[in-house]
DNA sequence: GCCAACGTTGGC
DNA sequence: GCCAACGTTGGC
């Protein structure tokens, strides 16, 4: 079975590429929507190829890409009331909120942004470029990954 | 189970 | 900083 392609939203300033490039490994925790649960906790998997995007910033876009190196697993943070995004009503006996783990792979020299993405043909329809979207991780499509990937990687 | 109020996201 | 979009909450 091939692996999926997904495209995860952060805000560099509070977690950028260059932290995931320091770290090696990231979990990324603190999604609190249903939609995105399920696909962290079902479809998400190790091997899955992953655009990483920067929302509510100055330049909006893809700035590399990573690896799901680890599939879906409870969310710990949940139960963390010091932690970022706490919710009580998860618990490590019933959890509600899964994360996966990710490697960097490529850094773009410079972010492929919307407005160049729009007018290419596969990506015109990606779920991330849709007004009023704001879930945190959106799928793509193979076509549309490589098609960025190689926007990306030509810069 | 409906829906208004509220809080958050995210582009501009 | 504004505001449209939209997910969630809570009263009924």
């Amino acid at each position: 079975m091939a692996g999926k392609y997904w495209l995860f939203k952060s805000e560099p300033t509070a977690y950028s590429f260059e932290d995931l490039v320091k770290d090696g490994t990231a979990e990324w925790d603190g999604v609190r929507n249903f939609q995105v649960r399920n696909w962290l906790r079902d479809e998400i998997k190790t091997g899955d190829q992953v655009l990483f995007y920067y929302s509510n910033t100055k330049v909006i876009g893809i700035v590399g890409t990573a690896t799901v190196v680890g599939d879906g697993y409870p969310d710990n943070t949940a139960w963390d009331p010091g932690s970022e995004h706490p919710d009580p009503k998860s618990t490590p006996e019933n959890p509600i909120w899964y994360m996966v783990d990710i490697q960097a792979g490529q850094r773009f020299a410079d972010t492929v942004t919307p407005d160049e993405m729009r007018p290419v043909a596969e990506l015109g329809e990606m779920v991330v470029l849709k007004k009023g979207n704001r879930l945190s991780i959106t799928p793509v499509t193979q076509e549309e990954f490589e098609v960025v990937v190689k926007l990306g990687l030509a810069k």
